[in-house]
DNA sequence: ATTTAGCACTCGATACATCTGAGTGCTAAC
DNA sequence: GTTAGCACTCAGATGTATCGAGTGCTAAAT
């Protein structure tokens, strides 16, 4: 267990590193308001840490640096809470006041102002589908082989498919087909569609639909798709602010890995509820062990329905991210719990 | 106007440096195949063509490299037709044996197979509204408050908005009116809707519908509200491969325009008919005055109604980029075209 | 009149030596 | 237990020499 003074010093170190970029030496510690050592005192304590794990020296004659088990240490156990000054909060609050009108464009405004508050890339993980249910199911025809299918749900989602009819299906049979679905499915969530599909329609449509094998068939395929997750992703680029990714390659990588949409979403690992924090070697993925991951769940009548998260370098403010994102966390939950649970 | 010998001189030192990346010494070029001159006579030339203006040198005992009139002239006059290996030809055949089930799919799959076989960005701009006719549309109440409008087009297209019903309004009030909008409007250009809204339908409401002045507002602002343009960008990280741009400032700016979904269209200026090349300097953007795009549009039924552009160093391999774009807009317009105008 | 060989010259790149100073570890005194 | 003092280390900055690719110009060759 670290003594006092160790917490103190170990605590000023990541700050000074968090701030300044550069490694901390001795004397700059001594020298700080709250430090009454020496800077032979500071450097004894200093040689102790790093044997034991929290600081890295980069070369003999350079000051220390804190390692992931440095970090992970601050995080823990001597992060002081950060006050968000007006500018800040009011960014924050703007986001509350908008009218909500289309799902995506919060989620993408949330995205939007993190980033911009935070100086570091924010991915937002749109909601969940589990908790949707549905509306209202249409299909149009297009022509004589094609059609969409679409498929409302309470929360205002549209979801839509291109399908292909069978051959010489006709108008009456679909609309007959539509008439059943929104009769029997409605306000099902939308992860039973399949199950319920089988179980409840399919009698149902032998009576009264024709060709009711073929469209049993297209209808499974356009209903229970995968839901493609909406992840939405701003300011990547700032990661090039940071003064130890000056270098092309080290940025490369980690923007090479943010442009594929799809791998976007192992960057928040297991989906958890509440905060999560992820330093450096932490990380799972080769591209962010340079980088530091802060994460935390938004939920809807209390169940976690998405996430929200920062990616930094693991010489991130965490104190002001996390700040950041319990604050807007929480306002996004109450902005869709009250909007839809009524 | 230029001599023969200077065109040759040129197109050697414009295709040499494309390949190198490095000032091309006239040694360099004396040594080629098909260059029956000295090195002396070559820097003769050299040094002609640099005075007007078609090459520059970086420093006094440097080589030539070619400047944005050099390019010029190397695209509008000298450059060869390329030839595509199998490999290549293979990855964009295999784009049109898709079947095409979401336009969305097919734009986003082209961008990815343009960066993918040229090695630059690659940004897709999808169809263009004007071509799309109303199918159906569809007004879905969520609850007494809010409901979804649903427009759908003749090329399998969806629209949604989620609209503020007036207070009170009657469900059977929305089914008239979809009713009316469905029998009037089927058939019509989007872009028309405005219009034929407020001469056909408004009297046909006032008739029918109760609260129709505020469904008019509702419904006007719901149909004929800006369409977001659908651009798709791929690749934007390659740009970091190009020796000229291994630092980081150099690709910060790139990759912040890129970054913005709004500003993408930009990129492509004013819509043009057929093949464009911007190279260096001609581009408006600060951003990119050192890289080139070439553009071109594709067409559905004779009119084009889209776009595809590569970005790129202005040390571009133009010839390659040009066939790509040429064949993949052919195909693409084929492709579109025998989908849609049955 | 062209072309080319030859040569002096330029200047970025590279290598190497030197210097500087921030920071350390250790010892001995407080 | 703390601190002053000091020798030591080493990355980074600065300075100097050398190298060589490439040039421009002149005079000879074609």
């Amino acid at each position: 267990m670290l003594s006092d003074r160790q917490r103190l010093i170990l605590n000023a170190i990541v700050d000074n590193y968090i701030h300044s970029a550069e490694p901390v030496g001795s004397r700059t510690i001594s020298k700080k308001d709250g430090i009454g050592f020496s800077s032979a005192t500071i450097r004894n304590e200093m040689a102790d840490l790093e044997e034991l794990g929290y600081l890295e020296q980069p070369h003999t004659s350079a000051g220390r640096v804190p390692s992931t088990k440095g970090y992970r240490f601050y995080v823990d156990n001597l992060i002081q809470p950060h006050l968000l000054n007006d500018l800040e909060l009011g960014k924050l609050k703007q986001l509350f006041a908008e009218r909500i009108h289309h799902f995506e464009q919060v989620i993408e405004y949330t995205a939007q102002i993190l980033s911009h508050v935070t100086n570091y890339t924010a991915i937002v993980l749109g909601p969940e589908i589990f908790e949707h249910r549905l509306k209202h199911i249409q299909i149009v025809p297009l022509n004589e082989e094609q059609a969409v299918a679409i498929v409302v749900t309470n929360t205002g989602r549209v979801e839509n498919k291109l399908i292909d009819l069978p051959k010489g299906v006709r108008p009456q049979e679909i609309e007959k087909l539509v008439n059943i679905l929104n009769t029997k499915l409605s306000d099902v969530p939308l992860w039973q569609l399949r199950q319920r599909l089988y179980q409840e329609i399919a009698g149902e449509m032998r009576r009264h639909v024709e060709q009711y094998e073929e469209m049993l068939h297209i209808l499974e395929d356009s209903l229970t798709r995968e839901e493609k997750e909406r992840v939405y992703l701003r300011g990547a680029t700032k990661i090039m602010n940071q003064p130890e990714f000056r270098d092309v390659d080290k940025v490369k990588d980690i923007l090479e890995l943010l442009e594929r949409n799809d791998q976007l979403i192992h960057l928040f690992g297991a989906p958890a509820e509440g905060l999560t924090v992820r330093i450096g070697q932490e990380n799972q993925l080769d591209a962010i062990k340079q980088c530091s991951i802060i994460t935390t769940s938004y939920s809807l009548g209390g169940k976690p329905v998405g996430m929200v998260g920062i990616l930094g370098p693991t010489r991130m403010e965490y104190s002001k991210v996390i700040t950041v994102l319990n604050y807007l966390a929480e306002g996004l939950s109450q902005m869709l719990t009250s909007e839809f649970e009524k």
